[in-house]
Parts: structure tokens; C-alpha cells; sequence
RNA sequence: GCCGCUAUCGUCUAGGGGUUAGGACGGGUGGUUCUCAGCCACCAAACCGGGGUUCGAAUCCCCGUAGCGGUACCA
């Protein structure tokens, strides 16, 4: 409220901010929506305003009850909350009051043109080379031309006269301009079934909700125009706009549900194990920044320093590497209690844990794996081993470490039976006993170490990577270690 | 086809009339180490093209070009 620092004309405005995010619930929420969620609710709580969430839901054919709720959870996941919220279809007595009145100014009028004829004008518009596509034939209409329509059992859309002078559009974003009205098409405002349309209802819930400002994707700029002639004509006052650069896959092309599936679904992060801090941080940085320094943000900072003039106009192609890069940081950032909560979801979703671990061994192994976490899902093969002695021995390791030839693995045998030995006399089991006698054995036999490691990580874990082996051969316990390497023997 | 938007390393971006065009992700090299990850050091990598304006243009203007978005009785 008291910003001079944004650049944009909000500072000007004395009322409070008031910005909405509009889904359609029609599917998930996908990253694009987000990142439209994120930045309203940002400008909001940036200026002491109010997020909303209003539901567009007045295409009945598309909308479900389960989607509203998956946008609902995806949306709390991610923290951002809503303090008001509207659903349209039933609100419908609003529009229809409107449209009465657009009616009655002769601002809108009746068009009994079929689905076919449409298709055709269009055909033959585009034949032409013309800049629309509705050739607005149904505006003077005679009465018996009405009347036998009405017989004929057609029912009506409505459509909005698009006036014949320029529409200005202000954009927060992209900054001003003339839209010429011959590119203006006369818009079907309310299906032939009664139900209202996007562009009608949209810029009249803006006013009626008294939305200050619209911050809505780029897919919806030649929409703008046709939305403020609705409101110009019902003398209604518009919000400010602003529109944000599309998020776009690798290719350069908008993401979206249609062509990419559940890949642009936020729950599928969150069930892939990124953390909603991790989701948050990198959907701003498309189309956002801050500075030439900082990358990452928490949800105060941003809130503190979001600013709307700071948005770019070119859209951003979502970059899987580097929301990888920012998980793995926050994950990191977690402490091992707080990281053992988000993992132990993850073990029981795979059927490893069956409640008789103890939370101190859990917590070690969550100590031992360290940094080694890009996702929480990486916590299943990063530690397999440690609930089952049943996996594989990747065949690539085997092959560089147990050796490829008889004589090597003659070699492997004899260290391991050596190792094993060394395991099972040495008379504490602890990292710093173990360590010293290994170390002893290997230097004074002139084997590598690494040679010797990785033959047993190989016959522990079944796998050449991990945490320090000595970790893993503790946490295992003696017992356990014990049976797994002979196992390993006679499978060599 | 028509209407509109956009254009800095592969990607996200900073900058913006005079800079060695900066950072981050990713990539590469070396070091640390029992592996991997991490960490440390270093390297490669960009102003779409052409015209103006100007002493000077990546930056301002124009024109191209390309990409994208929209073009429904979807939102």
C-alpha cells in the first residue's frame, strides 16, 4: 500500500489490491497455472492485498468436481491460500442481469446462425483473406427473418457489438497500445443452451469482485480488448492488466495439458518428491528475477520483493535441471529429523518399511545418504538395500569391479573371503575399527582400495554407488554383513 | 490465411548509448575421496539479420526474419 518501489502504477491506487486466480477445472493444476497463482498471490501479499480464487467453471460439459479439488490440494500444497473465493456457475443470475441490459442498450443482439453456417462464413472469410472470421450478419436481422428462425426451432446465441472505435489496452507488462475494431470480433457472449461465455463472465466477476488487477498468461491478450468493449459498454470501470509470458517445454512451445500430459501436472512433482519450497523458487524465476545475483528465495523474500515491473516479456522454457538443482538444495537444507519425516512416506509407499525400524536407525541412514538426494524418491534406491537383502548386482558394476574374467574374479573372491574374515573377528564393530583393519589389510597385500571397496559395496549394496561404505557396513550391523557376503561369493 | 506478442550463452536471466556483456542451471577439465553425490579451482558458451540516428548501438528507431500465442456456442 505503501510501495514506491514497484514501477507500476499501483502505487497510485488508494484501494486495496485485490487479484484472482481463475481456473477452469477442466484438469489438474499445471506448472503454467502456478506460476499464474504464484505471481497474483505474490502481488498480493506483496501489497497488503487479497488472493482469490474464482472458479470458472461455466462450461459444464468440461468442468468436474474432482478437478476443483485436485486444484484445490495442489494449491495448498504449494501454501498459497486464497482469502475469498467465488465459483461461477452460481453466479449465473449476475450475467444474465448483464446481458438484459446489453440487450436493452443494443449493445448485443441475437445471432440464430448454426454450428454449419459458422463454419462456412469462417471458410470463406479465411478464403478471403478477411481479418474476421463472423461476418456479424445477424446484427440487422428483419423480424420475419427472426420469426422464422423461431419456427425453424432455432435457438439463439447472443453476441456483443464491437464498437467501431479503437479499444485502448494498458498493460502492467507489455505496456500500452491501440487495438484497430476491424480486427474485433463480435463474440458470442451466451450460448444457444443460455450458459454465459469465458469473455462475459470473466470481466464482470473482474468488476463485481472488484479485482484491481488482472495478472493472467499471454494466451489471453486478444482477449483483453473484447473484454473491456463488454465492460465499455456496460459502463462498468475495468481493472489494470498485466500479462505474463507463457511457460514453455524444450521445444519453445506453450506447456499444456494436451500436449504434455501429466508432465506439466504439479502433483506429479509433489509425488516424485519435490518440495513445494523447490516448485515455488523456480516457477518465479520464469519470467521473474530479482537481480544479477540471487537465484534463491524464500517464500518472505519473494513475497517482500516480488514486483510485477520485474517481469519479462518473453516467455520461459521450463528447464527440469534446474528445478532439480533447486530440490536438492532445499532438500538439503532440510536437518535429518525434518528430511527422515519426508522420506519415510516414500519407504512406505515402496513397501520398505514395516514399523519394526526404530527411528534412530532411519534417521543414520538419513545421515549416511547425506546430499546424495535430487528428489525424496531418490531416497528408495539410494537405500533399498539397507530394508532387503533381496536386489540385483547391477550388472555394470559387476562387470568393472567383481571383473570380467575367471582370474579376476578369483582375485574378488579372495579379497572378499579376506574381508569377511577381517569383519567377523574384528572385536568392536564400529567405523573407526573397521576402517584401520581394512586399511591395514589392503596396504599391506598391495591391493587398491578402491579395488576392495567396491567389490563389497558391490556385494552389500548390489550397486557401485552410495554413501561411505563403512557407514553401510555399521548401519547394516554385523550380522546382516556377514550373510551378504558370502551370498556374493558363491554368486561371483 | 488473419490478428497479436516476443527476440542476450543450450536454459533461466542481469545489464542497457562507451562494460573484458555479469550471475545461475546444465556441460567440460583438474583437485579432494572407498564409489557416487558434494565441495574447491578453472574452462567453453550469447546480444537474430539489415538499415538508420549517433563521435560511438547489444542498448534508441525502422524494416526484415524467426519463434510463439490466439483465431470455438473452451477457458
Amino acid at each position: 500500500m505503501n510501495d514506491t518501489s514497484s514501477g507500476t502504477s499501483v502505487s497510485a491506487v488508494k484501494d486495496q489490491v485485490r487479484v484472482r486466480m481463475a481456473p477452469s477445472p477442466t484438469g489438474y493444476l499445471h506448472i503454467g497455472g502456478a506460476r499464474t497463482a504464484l505471481f497474483n498471490w505474490l502481488f498480493a501479499k506483496h501489497h497488503n492485498g487479497r488472493f482469490i480464487l474464482r472458479i470458472d467453471d461455466t462450461d459444464a460439459a468440461r468442468s468436474t468436481d474432482e478437478s476443483m479439488h485436485e486444484i484445490y490440494d495442489a494449491l495448498k500444497w504449494l501454501g498459497i491460500n486464497w482469502d475469498e473465493q467465488y465459483v461461477q456457475s452460481e453466479r449465473r443470475g449476475i450475467y444474465d442481469d448483464y446481458v438484459a441490459q446489453l440487450l436493452a442498450s443494443g449493445n448485443a443482439y441475437h445471432c440464430y446462425c448454426t454450428p454449419e453456417e459458422l463454419e462456412e462464413i469462417r471458410a470463406q472469410a479465411r478464403a478471403d483473406k478477411q481479418t474476421r472470421s463472423y461476418d456479424r450478419r445477424c446484427r440487422h436481422l428483419t423480424s420475419e427473418a427472426v420469426e422464422s428462425f423461431v419456427t425453424e426451432g432455432r435457438k439463439p446465441t447472443i453476441r456483443i457489438k464491437m464498437p467501431d472505435t479503437p479499444i485502448r489496452v494498458d498493460d502492467l507488462v507489455l505496456g500500452s497500445r491501440n487495438i484497430d475494431p476491424d480486427t474485433l470480433e463480435d463474440e458470442v457472449i451466451v450460448r444457444s443452451n443460455g450458459m454465459p461465455n469465458y469473455n462475459l463472465t470473466s470481466i464482470i466477476d473482474d468488476v463485481e469482485i472488484q479485482i484491481t488487477h488482472v495478472v493472467r498468461g499471454t494466451e489471453h491478450l486478444n482477449n483483453t480488448p473484447k473484454q473491456i468493449a463488454i465492460a465499455n459498454a456496460l459502463d462498468l470501470k475495468i481493472p489494470q492488466f498485466a500479462h505474463i509470458p507463457l511457460v514453455l517445454d524444450s521445444g519453445g512451445r506453450k506447456m499444456s495439458k494436451r500436449h504434455h500430459g501429466d508432465l506439466v501436472a504439479v502433483n506429479r512433482y509433489r509425488e516424485q518428491g519435490y518440495l513445494p519450497e523447490a516448485m515455488l523458487n523456480f516457477v518465479v524465476r520464469l519470467g521473474w528475477s530479482y537481480d544479477d545475483k540471487q537465484e534463491i528465495f524464500s517464500v518472505d523474500e519473494l513475497v517482500e520483493k516480488f514486483d510485477l515491473a520485474r517481469v519479462g516479456k518473453s516467455g520461459s522454457v521450463f528447464d527440469i535441471k534446474k528445478l532439480e538443482w533447486l530440490n536438492s538444495h532445499y532438500i538439503n537444507q532440510l536437518d535429518v529429523a525434518a528430511r527422515t519425516d519426508a522420506v519415510i512416506p516414500f519407504w512406505q509407499k515402496e513397501g520398505l518399511l514395516d514399523s519394526t525400524e526404530d527411528r534412530a536407525w532411519l534417521e543414520s541412514i538419513v545421515e549416511a545418504v547425506g546430499e546424495r538426494l535430487t528428489t525424496l524418491q531418490d531416497i528408495i534406491p539410494q537405500t533399498r538395500y539397507f530394508f532387503t537383502g533381496e536386489f540385483e548386482y547391477e550388472p555394470k558394476a559387476v562387470k568393472k569391479w567383481w571383473g570380467n574374467s575367471e582370474e579376476k574374479r578369483d582375485n574378488t573372491r579372495q579379497i572378499l573371503t579376506n574381508v569377511l574374515q577381517i569383519l567377523e573377528e574384528s572385536p568392536t564393530f564400529d567405523i573407526e575399527t573397521l576402517e584401520a583393519a581394512i586399511w591395514k589389510y589392503t596396504d599391506k597385500n598391495n591391493i587398491k582400495r578402491v579395488a576392495a571397496m567396491q567389490a563389497l559395496r558391490i556385494a552389500l549394496t548390489g550397486t557401485s554407488f552410495g554413501p561411505s561404505l563403512f557407514d553401510i557396513v555399521v548401519l547394516l550391523g554385523r550380522n546382516e554383513v556377514l550373510k551378504r557376503i558370502p551370498k556374493a561369493i558363491t554368486h561371483l
